[in-house]
RNA sequence: GGGCGAGUAGCUCAGUGGAUUAGAGCAUUUGGCUACGAACCAAAAGGUCAGGGGUUCAAAUCCCUUCUCGCUCACCA
């Protein structure tokens, strides 16, 4: 169903036109939430801003507003406040009305979108020749969220994890296997190449200690572009051993399957790719490389700087495998969105591949492409997280970390309450704890900055951390084992909302949708963090000070429908963030 | 040097043009369990929104400028 807001921007633009004429028809009705609830439950600040253009006084203009509007049914007379604000309050009866509607609503009432496009997020990509590290977390996290959230307001959303499967750190791990397990490549049956991150860290050593290796690294990379069949299967036995490692991590982390549609899949399309470019005379030969050269980018010495496309030794680089996804994306895949949830280290790297799509005319009006960049990782002391010997964190062991302090911090806590608990239990609930901490606390930052990695704050029970959420849940899942309560069986009585608590709660659930719309629009998951917290917060006070289970009916029922529909959407915001909800914890 | 981003309470952070008082959380101090889980709630204290200019009826927010920090600038991804 459409939301209060939403409701009152149609109606108040209706009442522009109304008033003032259709020249109105299509400006913005400027109706917002207001930041201090002394002013009611929305705002509108049209007025103000038409004061200049219609040469009036505000308050007139806000007056002639009110005059035309037709929201009785939805809220008070509205009032008009300070040089021409019109404040709007909800009435009770109204928000109760529309929460019992939405209380059968599996959805929540929340409506799916009216113009689905086809969106290709593209998570989480990480490279095969390189372990997966803590860089590759907040691409995971935001890309699994932003995806859900897309997919749950009705769009066609692809899941594709552009993998770098086909790069120059490829030739370093064949090289190796060909030096350090010949038999891997003659041999039907399949090997034990030990552990991953054994096998880079040997690979790499070898890289960095022997120009003759580093020689035989260039030769595969440029056999493996040529397809040579040998080369190519080496390459696949370190793809597999690689993705046999990963799955690991996509389990722990409960990612969707998603598309492995790695660099190796567009080496058909360079070629053709390049070729176009040349028709449009888009490419340059420099120094041996073949270039594009960019509008508004300078080197050092403030020359143009080129986007190499081919390498002097005939090598493609990421560049062209990306340039080649563009096209595919737009021809083939027919996307209108495609989401890059990258770090905002490679900003450039994306500005310019998306200059040259739009060049050569593969990002049109119609297309959006959209690096949603985020910031570092950092350690407690603000700089990039590293381990205390300076590598990065392996990804395994960050969450093993986190998981791990979970479960002791259980243990304690349930030894001192005396509760006995299987292991079952315990090792479930740490492993849901400590993976939604983690998640949440790179969530709930805003995504563009840096964030401060801190396994304390993240597991914080108090304060704007995913316990804490997840306690609230277990609260109301508490109010339901005690009571014997069968949520789905509530009679449908009438919600009156006559405690503060209990109206703060009821207005607070019914926002959620304008919380997800804005997500849709600006990738920005921390807007629905804050918005949980609110709502777990509310939820709170209205436990603290409004009794559920020994109230009277039929105020015991409607007050057992607020606490279900808090939980609904708790746990469907969690879902959303690709976070699990706890039913007892 | 160029590009991009950031600088808000002791700490971690929200806040992309609106209301005499700039918001949370943590930490600190103080209250509340013979009410559904106190993993909670309530209260106090804490700020020249990096500095300086400008636009506006209105600026943490937009523009200019200075300072500090981060990322990045041709064959890695």
């Amino acid at each position: 169903m459409t939301s209060i807001l939403q409701q009152l921007q149609d109606s108040v633009s209706q009442a522009l036109v109304s008033a003032f004429g259709s020249e109105f028809e299509d400006s913005d009705p400027l109706v917002v939430p207001t930041n201090n609830p002394q002013f009611g439950d929305y705002q509108s600040n049209i007025a103000l801003s038409l004061a200049k253009p219609l040469k009036q006084n505000p308050r007139a203009i806000a007056q002639a507003i009110i005059d035309q509007l037709q929201i009785e049914q939805m809220c008070e007379t509205p009032t008009i406040a300070g040089p021409g604000f019109i404040n709007f309050m909800v009435k009770s009866n109204y928000i109760g009305k529309v929460l019992r509607k939405i209380h059968s609503d599996p959805r929540l009432g929340i409506e799916t979108t009216k113009n689905p496009q086809r969106i290709i997020v593209d998570y989480p990509s990480p490279n095969v020749a390189k372990e997966m590290h803590v860089g590759h977390l907040r691409s995971a996290i935001i890309g699994e969220c932003l995806s859900r959230i897309l997919e749950f307001v009705g769009h066609d959303v692809l899941r594709i994890s552009h993998i770098g499967d086909w790069g120059t750190p490829f030739g370093m791990l064949i090289a190796y296997l060909r030096e350090a397990y010949p038999e891997a490549l003659t041999s039907q049956q399949e090997l034990n190449l030990g552990e991953l991150g054994t096998f880079y860290r040997q690979a790499k050593k070898r890289f960095d200690e022997d120009e003759n290796f580093r020689e035989a690294s260039r030769q595969a990379v440029v056999q493996l572009q040529a397809e040579d069949p040998a080369t190519i299967k080496a390459w696949k036995i370190v793809c597999e051993l690689s993705s046999r490692s990963y799955r690991q991590i996509y389990d722990l982390m409960g990612l969707s399957t998603f598309i492995e549609r790695g660099e190796s899949f567009y080496n058909p399309f360079l070629a053709d790719t390049l070729q176009e470019l040349d028709q449009l005379n888009l490419l340059e030969a420099s120094e041996g490389a073949m270039c594009v050269f960019l509008e508004g980018f300078t080197n050092r010495d403030g020359d143009p700087l080129p986007l190499i496309v081919k390498k002097s030794d005939g090598g493609y680089n990421y560049a062209t495998t990306d340039l080649a996804a563009i096209r595919y994306r737009v021809r083939e895949d027919k996307v209108q969105r495609v989401i890059y949830p990258v770090g905002s280290e490679q900003n450039n790297h994306f500005a310019q591949i998306f200059q040259v799509g739009k060049r050569a005319g593969w990002i049109t009006e119609q297309h959006d492409f959209v690096h949603a960049e985020f910031g570092l990782v950092l350690g407690e002391d603000g700089k990039k997280l590293k381990t205390r010997s300076g590598e990065a964190v392996r990804l395994q062991d960050l969450l093993n970390e986190a998981i791990a302090r979970v479960r002791a911090d259980l243990e304690a806590r349930f030894a001192e309450e005396n509760r006995n608990e299987t292991e079952e239990f315990i090792n479930h609930a740490a492993q849901v704890i400590g993976i939604s901490a983690v998640k949440y606390a790179d969530l709930s930052h805003n995504r563009v900055s840096d964030y401060r990695f801190s396994y304390d704050k993240m597991l914080d029970l108090k304060g704007n951390t995913a316990p804490y959420l997840l306690y609230a849940y277990v609260r109301v899942q508490g109010i339901s084992r005690k009571g014997n309560i069968d949520f789905s069986k509530l009679s449908n009585v009438e919600i009156v909302l006559e405690q503060e608590a209990e109206l703060s709660l009821a207005k607070h659930i019914l926002q959620f949708e304008t919380n997800i719309k804005d997500v849709e629009k600006d990738l920005l998951p921390n807007r629905i963090c804050l918005y949980l917290f609110e709502l777990s917060q509310k939820f709170n006070q209205f436990y603290d000070q409004c009794p559920v289970l020994q109230a009277d009916e039929p105020q015991r029922t409607y007050r057992l429908i607020l606490a279900d529909l808090t939980a609904r959407t708790i746990k469907l915001g969690l879902f959303l963030l690709g976070i699990e909800v706890l039913e007892r914890m």
